[in-house]
DNA sequence: GTCCGGAGGG
DNA sequence: CCCTCCGGAC
């Protein structure tokens, strides 16, 4: 669309409304540093690396703990990578964490504890994308960088009602995107990603948004032709997700220990504990289930980005000396599996699992 | 159950 | 440019 036709657009005016709108509305997020200082690149870097595909209350309590384990990359970066997994537990996307302990080694060691401060260099650490690069690079150190995330692309095209529906549209919001970031002072560069961030999150929500309160309201196109904004951005159908099913071992021995295995590099939730079974995800070899008496204590299903799973929860039971562990697992005592941080859909298993144990221990 | 939110990497 | 990765709110 042509942002012309339905009003003359000007980049400072948009900027001057949204940044005070900031300086009276900001979110108080643990991460962020007080007014007018930058808050540490290593708080940013980890928060950034949190808040991607997550909500920030979900992010909060993970940060605090993070931070009072690892005050500084250094203490990150000499945690053993296991620890650091489990803290992560809970948080998803795991992947996100095998590249923050490898970013934290490489900043640790070779770099010395100092962030790249431009987008180039960031951009080549793992785990650190052109949207986090350009968020570190302009929270953290003042640089002007064009930083575009869902919030963004959300207020972009509601403003500038792109009627393209997303992902084909992508490139034309990132574009557009410039005008929010054009001008902006090294003092203020920090604050304009912030702000549309804050502004995203409480104002110009994905469902029924806050026009009547919106700072940009009368600079939005869609606001100003009074089309529903619920319907920006427009996205292309998505795809009927695909189902697989499998099996998932719940193996005792006598002396109350349970089988858990560490997932490989390569699977699914890589680098986390989580129960023998057959292989669900594509990779890896099944598990060679012993030739014992399998209990069905039922279903448990989940849901992922790209297919849903449906797991049939076996239990049995065998003498210590007759399971041969391969490595990668190990036996841990009935009282100590609850502390395991597992990854959801394995809790579904040890929730559905540990009930009926307990109260038929065999 | 359904929807929502998005970046990294090959 | 396409594929791959979870959890929570409702």
């Amino acid at each position: 669309m042509e942002k012309s036709h339905v009003f003359e657009w000007n980049n400072s005016a948009f900027q001057q409304k949204v940044l005070a709108w900031y300086d009276q509305n900001r979110r108080i997020l643990p991460w962020r540093a007080k007014k007018n200082s930058k808050p540490s690149p290593y708080h940013v870097w980890l928060s950034e690396v949190m808040l991607q595909q997550t909500t920030v209350p979900a992010v909060k309590k993970y940060f605090e703990r993070f931070t009072s384990l690892w005050p500084t990359i250094h203490d990150l970066a000499n945690s053993p990578p296991d620890t650091v997994m489990q803290e992560w537990a809970g948080l998803g996307y795991y992947a996100r964490a095998r590249n923050l302990i490898k970013c934290a080694g490489i900043v640790s060691t070779d770099l010395n504890g100092k962030f790249p401060e431009n987008e180039k260099d960031l951009k080549l650490l793992p785990g650190i994308g052109p949207y986090t690069a350009a968020a570190i690079s302009s929270i953290a150190f003042g640089n002007n960088s064009v930083v575009v995330d869902g919030n963004v692309e959300r207020i972009v095209s509601r403003v500038f009602k792109v009627d393209d529906p997303l992902p084909l549209a992508k490139k034309q919001i990132h574009a557009l995107a410039k005008h929010f970031y054009e001008g902006i002072t090294s003092k203020r560069a920090g604050d304009m990603p912030q702000a549309l961030m804050d502004i995203g999150a409480t104002v110009c929500t994905p469902k029924s948004p806050k026009c009547a309160i919106c700072p940009m309201s009368d600079m939005c196109a869609v606001r100003q032709c009074s089309d529903n904004p619920d319907l920006y951005p427009r996205k292309l159908p998505k795809a009927k997700k695909p189902h697989r099913e499998g099996k998932v071992y719940w193996l005792e021995t006598e002396a109350k220990q349970i089988l858990i295995e560490k997932r490989s590099d390569e699977q699914m939730l890589g680098w986390m504990f989580g129960f023998p079974g057959t292989s669900w995800d594509g990779v890896g070899n099944d598990f060679v289930a012993p030739d014992i008496n399998w209990d069905m204590v039922g279903d448990v299903t989940h849901v992922f980005t790209h297919f849903s799973l449906k797991l049939e929860v076996l239990r049995g039971r065998m003498p210590i000396g007759k399971i041969k562990l391969n490595k990668n697992q190990y036996l841990i005592d009935i009282t100590e599996v609850e502390n395991i941080g597992f990854p959801s859909l394995f809790k579904k298993v040890l929730k559905l699992a540990l009930p009926i144990r307990n109260k038929h221990p065999g």
